[in-house]
DNA sequence: AACCGATCTGAAATCGATTTCAGCAAATCA
DNA sequence: TGATTTGCTGAAATCGATTTCAGATCGGTT
């Protein structure tokens, strides 16, 4: 493939001058015009490597998820995508896996390409360590909460106050004993929304004492085991608080295995799944604005990208419970 | 950040042979551990842009997906990520979200970067073009089927057949009025899919002409307006085979939203989805081998970086019908 | 002792772009 | 007209690694 010599040469120019034109730097019509012709000619495209290497910068965004399977992430996804492109930057996704190696690896990757700014879920609140990147000037932005190495940007959505609202409803439906299965207690949001369970429980009227709780991993699989657990154990739940819509799906089938379906159990869950609208009836749900929270991830990486030296700031974007079928007759 | 003649100066020795002790090239022990202690002592890690620049490599696996959001590409993502993992390439997805301009712009990146592979499914079979990849030697693996624009590697799954058995069952359950819904006429998958159809519809006793075909994009509301115009037709199905799960989450809910559920209505679809037990009665669904077509496809990467002159070769996977409650009780 | 071959080393070239800097020409001003 | 500013231009340095190549070192043979 051309280079920029091959270029120069062919317009009868210095490769400067390529140089210029192709960064819109002032060159004299007669020759700007040359240039191009010949880069048409030559199917000539710069060499991003090159580019990067000299510039110390590259016009890739890296966005670190936890789960590639999650809807939540995928959705942010979208919203970091259409921010991204807004300034021309092109968005790769790598998928953490929920494993700080898997994660390390993948933050060495964007320190080494330099790349525009990185988006992250920490996979850890203490192991993540983001503090090579900020060394070196570039923008993260983390999702959910910041992690312990280094204070940046964060997204987060109001998780307390969404549980809060979910449990609270389950009480006023009449429900006595209701469970949370939540995720893993290094993550941040599984720990903030299980705190929403524990407080709607203490300020409900009269206070309830001692729910119960387990703790899953947010994935299918966990959320299964945990709703089983629950339910053949000797004091079952009569309802229950689930923390993300993975192990939502999860407990829904433990409970479908034992004939047990709403409203003769009560559930709420957190996050939007399009299949949701499949479980008839239908269960309540904490609306979590993942395409919102990746926008507003993706704007303050372009934001910090133009000056550095902000301070770090949270953004926290409200969730929004989704009552449906909320026909509950006490037996 | 350190970089290679920091090291060399710290100990001792040329940056020559700081590069021979990190590429594993023969050194003397005593050198070899000088030049180890100084890369710990400062904190080295390769540039690897300045790495790829030279090289004209990077150990970068692209995957450019068409839909993040579909369940089916990241669980192939999966796959490709276990692949490429035992070979230390990292992998980064690109969303094409199905628009031929932004994969043009992923394979753009690609090329750039010299990636070590690309896995690709692809936008369209006329106007993808990896004619410039392939002309740079990397590797790629196409999805479902091979571009035009060059003939590749290629994994798909036996779609035709797929949608042969499943639309058999749902005739041998005694539907009568079958239609189907599947996805753009420009995706290969979509077509096969529908040829399948067609042919079960030939090839059943006696012959069934002219079912209703609905083109739709693969994705939920698609899903959801074709089954709502097939329903609120004059003449309205029985029974439809749709040729992807997000389309299916669709047609449900069109259904749901007409108190029509199976088994009054046939329903069989393609792909997997963790929801799909939640659908109680369960539908009858075609399993594609997602995880294993990605493996395959990572597989296929690998083994062409070894050797670039192989022949172009095609990997077929089976798909698999999985009958769930074929209670059907013919009214 | 002289020679040969094998092994290791560092200086320098290389990858392909950007950017600094000095030089030159044209334009502006007194 | 001469001095000064302004605007373009190209040669060369630069980013940070890898790799070639010529030379140094060492052990073993005759």
């Amino acid at each position: 493939m051309a280079n920029i010599y091959d270029v120069a040469k062919a317009a009868g120019v210095s490769p400067a001058t390529v140089s210029r034109v192709l960064n819109g730097a002032r060159v004299t019509p007669d020759r700007e015009a040359r240039v191009r012709a010949a880069c048409a000619e030559l199917g000539f495209k710069p060499n991003r490597v090159a580019r990067g290497l000299r510039r110390q910068s590259s016009d890739v965004l890296g966005l670190i998820i936890a789960d590639i399977e999650n809807p939540f992430f995928t959705a942010l996804a979208r919203g970091v995508e259409d921010v991204a492109r807004t300034a021309a930057l092109s968005v790769v996704l790598c998928n953490a896996d929920d494993d700080p190696e898997k994660e390390a690896a993948y933050l060495d990757v964007a320190l080494a390409e330099h790349m525009a700014g990185v988006i992250i879920s920490p996979a850890s609140m203490t192991e993540t360590d983001v503090t090579q990147l900020i060394g070196k000037g570039i923008p993260v932005v983390a999702i959910d909460h910041s992690p312990e190495s280094a204070q940046v940007d964060t997204v987060a959505s109001d998780d307390e106050r969404g549980a809060y609202a979910a449990t609270s409803h389950l009480i006023d439906e009449g429900y006595r004993r209701i469970a949370c299965i939540t995720g893993p207690r290094e993550s941040w949001a599984a720990v903030q929304r299980l705190r929403g369970f524990l407080r709607a429980h203490r300020e409900s009227d009269p206070p309830r004492r001692r729910p119960a709780v387990k703790y899953a991993d947010f994935r299918v699989r966990g959320g299964y085991r945990a709703m089983a657990e629950l339910l053949d154990s000797a004091n079952p739940p009569d309802a229950v608080m689930v923390t993300n819509n993975l192990m939502a799906a999860g407990a829904l089938e433990a409970m479908y295995d034992r004939e047990l379906r709403p409203p003769a159990i009560g559930v709420a869950a957190f996050g939007d799944a399009f299949w949701s609208h499949l479980v008839r009836p239908s269960l309540s749900s904490v609306h979590q604005p993942a395409y919102d929270i990746g926008r507003s991830a993706a704007e303050l990486v372009l934001k910090r990208r133009g000056n550095p030296d902000l301070d770090p700031q949270t953004v926290v974007l409200p969730t929004r419970l989704e009552i449906r079928d909320s026909s509950r007759r006490p037996s």
